[in-house]
DNA sequence: TTTTCTGCAAACGATTTGCATACAC
DNA sequence: GTGTATGCAAATCGTTTGCAGAAAA
């Protein structure tokens, strides 16, 4: 039941905040769309951006990125590799199932779907008193590549 | 089943890598068993450290903390605040049960003890051949506090 | 004595900010 | 037109690094 983000999306949300669609904020999202399944730091669009012709200023894209995790159209995410990291939000707010597995020995992150923490999310929240949101889940270990290579 | 680490696992640890057991390195993790629970980044340690008398040159605090990380003795965490943060590693390896509640209200975090990836790590390495080596899992939401505001 | 550490200051890299101009509405 | 967004460059902040002197083994 994943949620697939349009361009519709952000120009409706934009728009309840009296925010403005401009083609920066558009070429940020489109390169979303355009790579999915990965986790891109502010560079990363930032390059993609000038490899395709399009001159966009770093702190625009940072700007833009931070707008788009904060309408729920991009997650943000920490790796722990020294910059923050977005995708696409394709949780719908029944089911977060967003887990990934990162190797400690090459550092690749990988992505893995399942659904088993919606028992614990009550449980915290009868013991804690916690509203429950949302949740990230890291896995550390090491990939199958890896493994192999030892 | 929680291990609880002292002075002499760390002087244990760095002979065994021919490293020196030095004052610093010992104030620096004193700072954590008289901090339990809490997640000190390298600033809140070296103030800790200031306020007790105790002069440290923040880089000594921060080549600490990554090796006492290294050992394995402290955990270091992400929460998207722009900084680093430590904790005393209680898990043994059997049992590695830590999550932490972040409020996105107020940027509390909480901690919130309980088991039940183990069955989920079974399943991914089945499915994806990763071999799991540890997870850290961390729920956003709202605290009780901050819902009782509203 | 040998090797590793510390402290300082400078370097660094990711991210943010001030401000004048440009643009969406 | 009005208010918001962009781009640039400078500023900021957490963290790392080079190096000379200090200290553990």
């Amino acid at each position: 039941m994943a949620k697939q983000f349009t361009m519709e999306d952000l120009k409706q949300r934009l728009q309840e905040r009296q925010l403005k669609l401009t083609p920066q904020r558009q070429i940020v999202l489109r390169v979303f769309f355009e790579h999915p399944n990965q986790h891109l730091s502010a560079e990363d669009v930032h390059d993609i951006l000038r490899d395709g012709q399009l001159e966009i200023g770093l702190a625009t894209v940072y700007r833009s990125l931070e707008l788009l995790a904060q309408l729920g159209i991009l997650l943000k995410l920490e790796f722990g590799d020294g910059c923050s990291r977005y995708e696409l939000n394709t949780s719908d707010p029944e089911h977060h199932q967003h887990h990934h597995l990162i190797c400690t020995r090459c550092g690749r992150v990988q992505e893995f779907d399942d659904d088993m923490l919606e028992g614990l999310e009550k449980d915290i929240a009868e013991k804690s008193g916690f509203k429950i949101v949302d949740h990230q889940v890291k896995f550390f270990g090491i990939c199958k590549e890896c493994q192999a290579k030892e």
